[in-house]
DNA sequence: CAGTGGCCCTGTCTGC
DNA sequence: TGCAGACAGGGCCACT
């Protein structure tokens, strides 16, 4: 489930593995991995052999590689989507839909890159690049670790808001990197409950719930990010070490770890929330 | 216009 | 043993 974390980890392997590199060529063996791209797999291709890779960014989930043709490769990895940099002619992975070559390719252990996804969720296009952000995610709000990212501005857009908190953290319109991971972690740690009424938290509660958010994503990238199974890896193919510092998510039944009441487990929006049933209490029904 | 819910996918696990 | 169903869930879009 790669939330900021794992997609910022996965940034860094591409930026050491990619970044200024030319592509010789492209394969597109799973046309499910580019049906964003509607100009089609062909298309998709074309606009990237013989382009040189200038640098890898990150915005939110999401991430692109701005090409020097002005374009540039953005992918999302969605549930499962992994982008690995692997040996050239290191076995097929189950799930590989994408593969890009380089044009060191002949050179002895040149690695090439390639898209896998199980749950093909995730997948590629190819876009006008722009700044700060290709016009395809000017709607992804910046995320808390960017340093142009205003406090204020997310403070006043969470309290206008009229729905619960965790609803408000995952909106990546209002504030992008969280998902269910680490919008149950920053609200474990905020002692909040994810119905609590975002218009009733008072400023400093909203403040303190973003340093929260804060200081989760950066733990969780320093510890690699959170691999529950092998469906998220770094590019490099390593796992990260950050579910063992969870405090709320997948610890259901266990006790919390700040006063020991069991870890429950919510319902919410067709998936699922954990909480701490003492820390975090259910907002009162009555409200306004 | 803001908020909400459905849908897309496949592998794994649980229950009958 | 086998099969059906639940579950994992980010982003987008339709609907209210």
């Amino acid at each position: 489930m790669p939330e900021l974390p794992e997609v910022e980890v996965v940034r860094r392997g591409l930026e050491r593995g990619v970044a200024g590199r030319t592509i010789a060529g492209v394969t597109v063996t799973h046309p499910r991995a580019v049906r964003r791209h509607l100009a089609g797999a062909d298309d998709f291709t074309a606009r990237l052999a013989g382009r040189t890779v200038a640098a890898v960014r990150r915005r939110g989930k999401y991430l692109w590689l701005p090409l020097d043709s002005g374009e540039a490769l953005t992918g999302h990895l969605g549930m499962s989507g992994q982008l690995l940099v692997v040996p050239a002619d290191s076995p097929a992975q189950k799930h590989l839909h994408v593969r890009l070559r380089f044009t060191d390719a002949d050179r002895p252990g040149a690695r090439e890159l390639r898209f896998v996804d199980q749950r093909t969720f995730g997948g590629l296009l190819v876009v006008p690049d722009g700044d700060p952000v290709p016009p395809l995610l000017a709607h992804i709000a910046r995320d808390p670790l960017d340093p142009a990212f205003d406090d204020d501005a997310f403070v006043a857009g969470l309290r206008r808001r009229r729905t619960g908190v965790k609803r408000a953290l995952l909106d990546q319109t209002l504030v992008s990197g969280l998902g269910n991971i680490y919008a149950d972690e920053t609200l474990w740690r905020a002692r909040l409950h994810g119905e609590r009424p975002t218009d009733l938290l008072t400023r400093p509660a909203a403040r303190r719930l973003l340093g929260h958010a804060r200081d989760v994503l950066t733990e969780a990238i320093a510890a690699g990010g959170t691999s529950f199974d092998a469906l998220y890896v770094s590019a490099d193919g390593v796992s990260g070490l950050f579910e063992r510092s969870l405090d709320a998510y997948g610890r259901e039944g266990r006790p919390c770890r700040r006063c020991g009441t069991p870890v429950r487990r919510e319902a919410f929006m067709n998936r699922s929330s954990a909480s701490c049933p003492r820390c975090q209490p259910r907002p009162r029904p009555a409200r306004r």
